[in-house]
DNA sequence: GAATTATCCTATTAATTCTATGGGATAAAC
DNA sequence: GTTTATCCCATAGAATTAATAGGATAATTC
């Protein structure tokens, strides 16, 4: 399941990718036209702009805004850095890789063996989507 | 994350799978085997018993085994039994569809575009494997 | 038919993660 | 220096997941 993290966070940079100008957007604008509770959307934004996806701007005409063009902005990047691992065991991850302690061997595993293809085609999806082609 | 159930579910039927003869394997045994807690291990292949996967006998020599030829039990059937919907988002799913309250039309909301291409990925996946596929 | 074996079933607790909120600090604009 | 809006940390509340407990039921064995 998706965190409302991640989709709040997506529907966000969805706006912010719309706008007309490059120019701050208000955290409360977002989260009113997105029907954000604004105090979590403000936690999420803070994360979107520590990993260098969002850039922001302090004190009046301040907010939030891209810092690339939206078809610069791989999915992949947006849900590793919202959602965490794309894939769903540790084992078959590329950037979260953990061993799982109770496998003896991956290679023997079966399900290691099903995780991997749906890797591959979670990822396939990420990596030919940046935010510039899920706008609508 | 998948859950450990789906995982620990997963496991067990490959164990069954891959027995010489289809007769009854005992929990005790399979969570050995797995490294499963035998308690958990018992109200996973209960749900996979009353959903038609498993088969199971009581007293001495009893125990689980697969109804059906591994090939004849599809990864969509154990994933939806054993952790829920494939798709990421209620908006996105067949099984298990359901409205986004926060979001007035689906067709334009760049989640749900998003989630519906990652839903069918999967669906590729686990509709062209079956148990026997995965045994490794 | 009594003892043994192993599943069946429900309830509950423990642990973890996710969601949301609160309150003040910091910095920019005017 | 007042206003505006992000920054930051801490924590509370909610929901889900993982695991355990204990006894009921049914089949086998002798």
């Amino acid at each position: 399941m998706l965190s409302k993290k991640t989709k709040y966070g997506l529907k966000a940079l969805t706006y912010l990718a719309s706008q007309e100008k490059r120019k701050p957007v208000q955290i409360a604008e977002i989260a009113k036209h997105e029907n954000i509770s604004q105090k979590f959307l403000e936690s999420i934004l803070l994360t979107l702009r520590k990993t260098g996806i969002l850039g922001s701007k302090k004190g009046k005409g301040g907010g939030y805004y891209l810092i690339k063009d939206p078809s610069e902005i791989p999915m992949t990047t947006v849900i590793r850095v919202l959602e965490g691992p794309i894939a769903m065991v540790p084992c078959v991850s590329l950037n979260f890789y953990e061993q799982c302690d109770d496998c003896p061997d991956e290679n023997e595993c079966s399900v290691h063996k099903l995780m991997l293809m749906v890797r591959d085609s979670a990822l396939d999806v990420y990596r030919n989507n940046t935010l510039a082609d899920i706008l609508t």
